[in-house]
DNA sequence: ATTATCTATAGATCTATAGATAATGC
DNA sequence: ATTATCTATAGATCTATAGATAATGC
């Protein structure tokens, strides 16, 4: 036998269906994140990955199985910042970090904010298992973290998991709401700058024991 | 002549005209804060109204009209607490009351403040012309005011615009990803009461001078 | 031989309107 | 007489598939 054993109906996967298939969700990154699901359509997606629309269901069985595929693969690069916080750190340091990589990631990857906040704000139908099982283990863990940071004196006593959501919120608030931003503070260079500098002291001054 | 001088096609709505139009949009504040306004069907409206489809375009020329008469209201709502920041008033006083008030309103108006959010997220397309008009104004007076406090040593150095950003976001937040915090944090009133405490929290160490 | 792409279109869903009928207010 | 509601449906838009044709890999 030479299959694969796994699944014998899987073949390995082509160049062109691997360039293919990234393609298409590149775009439909694009577009599920401006849209939404629902707002989203397939020619849309089409158009902005330069094949046509029967084509890319060549490569995936529909609409949704896109949406899931860019939901999953994302999930795991938008936690890697929460897994980074380190036990054996300092634990001021370690905050201010993850606060300064988070509202890094608002900065460059602001399709994939919006996508998350697109899905969350529609009650998260496709993602709510993922939150359960990816999600909230670690955010858990994170949270006794940072207790037993603030149990120790080393940073203020604080509500962990309320620290973490304010974290979350005010990074991702400039990905998710930059058309708002943009029009409160058009100066997109030294907004991101000050933006920085104010999450930082406000946390700063949070958590300073 | 009997007319009412300013435009002579409009008559005076009747009892049921009222009724029926506030029912509409009490659905549809209900469909497109879950949905977006493309993911918003007619149906879904007419449904949660107990109108027929057709009987809701009796009382709206559209879909669109629906939607942007729902923001048009709101938006008065959504500003009312910052118009009512007091530059007689105590500033530390004044800006945690907003604070309190902002929070408030997420957990008395979740849909009104996911309707937003989700109008902003897809770029404002129905309302950037009230951003610019609305909002701006306001807020460029109100970080005027907290700069003036600043300035004057009242609260500690601080930027204002972002300070105003960082309160929407964490305030709107338990709204917004409401579908999230109901995971991270199951119980749902000791939650609300953790976050008032929160936040209460870490805007006074922000502008303790 | 298998993989990739195209044209054409079925079938579902949605917004909106036409036109008839019922309810209401003088 | 005017206002409100209903049935039926036109016309647009969308997802998805069928089936033929072209390109690619042994």
């Amino acid at each position: 036998m030479t299959d694969e054993a796994t699944d014998s109906t899987k073949r390995k996967p082509s160049r062109i269906q691997q360039k293919n298939r990234k393609r298409v969700l590149e775009a439909a990154l694009d577009v599920f994140s401006q849209h939404g699901y629902r707002g989203a359509t397939l020619d849309q997606i089409a158009e902005a990955a330069g094949l046509s629309k029967p084509n890319i269901l060549y490569y995936f069985s529909g609409k949704e199985e896109i949406h899931v595929t860019l939901l999953n693969r994302l999930m795991e690069t938008w936690l890697d910042p929460l897994a980074h916080l380190d036990p054996r750190g300092d634990p001021m340091a370690e905050l201010l970090g993850y606060v300064r990589r988070k509202l890094e990631m608002s900065r460059l990857y602001p399709r994939e904010s919006r996508l998350f906040a697109n899905e969350i704000l529609q009650g998260a139908p496709r993602m709510a298992p993922h939150l359960e099982s990816g999600l909230k283990p670690l955010f858990d863990e994170k949270c006794a973290l940072i207790q037993s940071w603030s149990d120790a004196g080393r940073i203020a006593r604080v509500n962990p998991r309320h620290l973490i959501m304010s974290i979350w919120a005010t990074s991702q608030h400039y990905a998710d709401f930059e058309a708002q931003v943009r029009v409160l503070e058009p100066e997109t260079d030294a907004s991101w700058k000050a933006a920085g500098a104010h999450l930082e002291t406000m946390f700063r001054k949070l958590l300073q024991p």
